[in-house]
RNA sequence: GCGCCGGUCGGAUAGUGGCUAUUCCAGGAGACUGUAAAUCUCCGGCCUUCGGGCAUCGCUGGUUCGAGUCCAGCCCGGCGCA
């Protein structure tokens, strides 16, 4: 039925923690690995030789804004993301269900994946200016560019990802405001737990490109819902799984871990949206696979980037004269060839360039992070290495 | 020398009698986790016991309950005429 194979090549041995490799027909993932996000079938300000030289494996673009632009009816024509792109490697499509969240719930309330504690926003209320409205069937989604009115179903969601063609494509899920009440996550989650019973059945049905499909816990933050959801959808005949939702800080230790007991260990687990240094780290340890993140390209074109130190803003005062690498241990191109005095000119006099070099950096690091992760996994010192990393980048 | 116009934060501006002097840029800092983000937020005269207090629109004076705003003189700039 797909193509995708995974293997596990040695475990961690904590009983969770593994690496492997994803085997699909445009070529390996060596896991664990971060997936670029290229949302629009762009990794934003790079090209695709750019992507491919930084390191990344695989790029996951989102079904709800290539449906709208430009419409899977010409990523199809294209013959499927891959070419169009002309990204030879592995493919991921988000569902579209993380836009019921960001412009839903979240829309105008400050609302993060990352749980607030400090937050008092109430998604309780109406926002006359949300973009996404969900019922028992489906999201309305207005569109954000004409302002249009779309309604995704799970059946929909796959079959505009099948017009897509990534390798890897996600069920169609809700997810959930980390300020939503307890009552509304076990509502969103049954919902979702019949969406992904509708997603598949839907794929099984109409999968004629080899594609895998993977199945999404939700449940947000709490234990008995995460497991219960890890069940339901861990006992559905998917080719993986994503675990998506909003997470305290401390929930990837825990609750990617509960979840991770409960799915069958044999396909590969994604972690949907998470990417700072110390969440890669607690997700591996945990048993996740792979992980996606816009946080290394969004940041990057805000002027933070990644060092062995810690994040920095380039734009600060003290760099304009600073004529040294942005991180002296870095080996991506930017770092190789320029200072950070250059890249606060660039930011500073607002290049585009500026977008290019700091994307390069900051995915090269994530990437390479995970690459040296998983080397630290093969090699028996993750542990040593983790401390070791998490205490320098965290001080 | 005469006439006209104009002087408001580092720059550009709004404000023609009313209480808290506007906005943009530049500047300083922060945020960003399945991308509505090359975005957003905060700071920017002085003092403070954090309640507030005192300044400020070229300068000086005046009118007025009240002046960036009206009046007079002066200073500076631009334009025009000699």
């Amino acid at each position: 039925m797909h193509d995708m194979k995974f293997l596990i090549e040695k475990e961690l041995g904590n009983g969770r923690g593994r690496i492997g490799n994803i085997e699909t027909k445009h070529g390996n993932i060596q896991t664990p690995a971060f997936i670029v996000v290229g949302t629009k079938a762009t990794v934003k300000s790079l090209t695709t030789e750019q992507i491919n030289t930084l390191g990344a494996q695989a790029v996951l673009a989102n079904t709800y804004h290539l449906y709208l632009q430009p419409g899977d009816k010409i990523l199809k024509k294209a013959g499927g993301i891959q070419n169009f792109m002309n990204w030879q490697g592995p493919t991921f499509t988000d569902s579209g269900g993380f836009q019921a969240f960001s412009l839903g719930a979240a829309f105008n309330n400050n609302a993060s994946k990352i749980a607030d504690r400090d937050s008092d926003a109430d998604t309780t209320e109406h926002n006359q200016e949300k973009f996404a409205k969900v019922t028992e069937d489906g999201v309305e989604f207005r569109s954000v560019l004409d302002g249009s009115t779309h309604f995704f179903t799970p059946e929909k969601s796959i079959e505009i990802q099948h017009g897509i063609g990534a390798d890897i494509i996600f069920a169609f899920d809700e997810c959930t405001s980390p300020h939503a009440s307890y009552e509304y996550q076990i509502e969103a989650m049954n919902r979702t737990h019949r969406w992904a019973k509708r997603s598949l059945d839907y794929h099984k049905n109409n999968n004629k490109n080899d594609q895998a499909l993977f199945g999404i816990v939700q449940g947000g933050r709490y234990e008995d819902l995460r497991k219960q959801s890890a069940k339901t959808i861990g006992e559905m005949d998917f080719d993986g799984f994503g675990i998506g939702g909003s997470f305290d800080k401390e929930d990837i230790y825990t609750a990617v871990g509960w979840v991770n007991d409960i799915l069958p260990k044999e396909k590969p687990r994604h972690l949907l949206g998470i990417g700072e240094p110390v969440d890669l780290f607690g997700g591996i340890e945990n048993g996740i696979d792979t992980f996606d993140c816009v946080t290394p390209t969004r940041i990057a074109r805000n002027g933070s980037l990644y060092t062995r130190d810690g994040r920095i803003n380039i734009l600060n005062e003290k760099y304009i004269e600073d004529f040294a690498k942005v991180d002296s241990k870095c080996e991506c191109y930017t770092c190789k060839n320029y200072t950070s005095a250059y890249l606060s000119h660039l930011f500073r006099s607002k290049e585009m360039l500026a977008a290019t070099l700091a994307s390069i950096h900051n995915l090269y690091f994530i990437v390479n992070l995970v690459k040296e992760i998983r080397i630290s996994i093969e090699q028996g010192n993750f542990f040593e290495f983790k401390k070791e990393f998490l205490e320098k980048y965290y001080k």
